[in-house]
DNA sequence: TCGCCAAACGGAATCTGATTCCATATAGTA
DNA sequence: TACTATATGGAATCAGATTCCGTTTGGCGA
């Protein structure tokens, strides 16, 4: 899985550079979880122990940052589909993945936030997370619709973007969000009678 | 319908205090409508031909302001829900009505990012509204559910938040939006095979 | 190993917008 | 008409984000 933003710069960063940029994304990584991405910049970089200046420098907007931090976990989540994938049947797998995903999502409280609200954000740092996904959440789809388990045709992208935004309302409301998305679900496989 | 958000203020408004709190409100309706709920707080003092400090002496919270602003609005949903009730089935009163919500909610685009994100506003702006409309669509639902259209069992508080998240992304992507309420109609209705 | 210099740094300076303060003006009453 | 509590507008203050600039340092060539 080579697909990762790994860009190589022009001139490659000198060491201390990218030692920095490490501390910078672990730090914004802790102060994200406990203050949300609305957290001060500059309790990023006291975090991360570096100068606002150089939090900056590379990465000159907030999304860029909040994009290094879920890079990660965004892995992290493709690979967790592809063990379900091999585990259980497609319906199966594609539940658990979507509760996997949710609390992904809840995980970085504010997260949705930041996905949501205003199409330049939206097309900005949700596109490249979400496309990300995409494909792992379309292969479970295309699997669950094989087995004739599901009739409904919503996209992966559509699923992808309804349940983090089922999810803003934060971890505290997880029982909403679980319920909205077991309906989605139930629309989905428009149940032939119970 | 006296529910209405009027507890009268120990001394009474001046003559001309009241006047600026309607300049206000019509001014942040306008600015609202622009901007999004993010406008500039000077940018509503303008609009309404006051001070910021008469802006901040009625209104000292943001939200109190965009509430004010949606009242208005709220109150004509609640009527339309009625209307669609006498003239149609339940369950196509309460598909047309969520309709007409999604509309209301998108028309103040911003509106959604703020009655999420974060626990605090969510009960504090969030409530008020929604606490307004909530008797309104459950009405709807009862209906629905008595002519056995609708199995499913979700609350009306849950369908509005659902609803108001699912609009987030913004009037631009209204079509996302409906295909969401549909699948989560279609697993309310859990139709019995198609 | 040493010295050079472009890359990188930190923190001060600046900018932007929100919030508060206060001297002045006015509605409402006697 | 005069008086006073209520309101007002704009200036002052504050908070946080962003930029600037003099200093430091990693990495390379001699």
């Amino acid at each position: 899985m080579t697909s990762r933003n790994d860009a190589v710069p022009q001139t490659p960063l000198r060491a201390d550079a990218r030692r920095n940029v490490e501390a910078l994304v672990e730090g914004a990584r802790t102060v994200f979880a406990r203050d949300g991405v609305d957290a001060h910049v500059k309790d990023i970089a006291l975090e991360a122990g570096v100068g606002v200046a150089t939090l900056y420098r590379h990465f000159p907007k907030r999304t860029d940052l909040v994009l290094a931090v879920l890079q990660h976990d965004v892995d992290e989540c493709v690979e967790t589909a592809q063990e379900l994938a091999a585990a259980h049947t497609p319906m199966d797998a594609l539940t658990l993945w979507l509760d996997r995903y949710c609390a992904f999502v809840l995980t970085k409280h504010g997260l949705a936030a930041a996905l949501q609200s205003g199409e330049a954000t939206f097309a900005g740092l949700g596109a490249q997370l979400l496309e990300r996904l995409e494909p792992t959440l379309d292969e479970l789809l295309q699997g669950a619709r094989v087995t004739g388990a599901m009739e409904g045709g919503a996209s992966a992208m559509d699923l992808l973007r309804a349940v983090a935004h089922l999810c803003t309302p934060g971890p505290a409301h997880i029982d909403y969000t679980r319920r909205m998305i077991t309906l989605l679900l139930t629309g989905l496989r428009q149940d032939p009678a119970t």
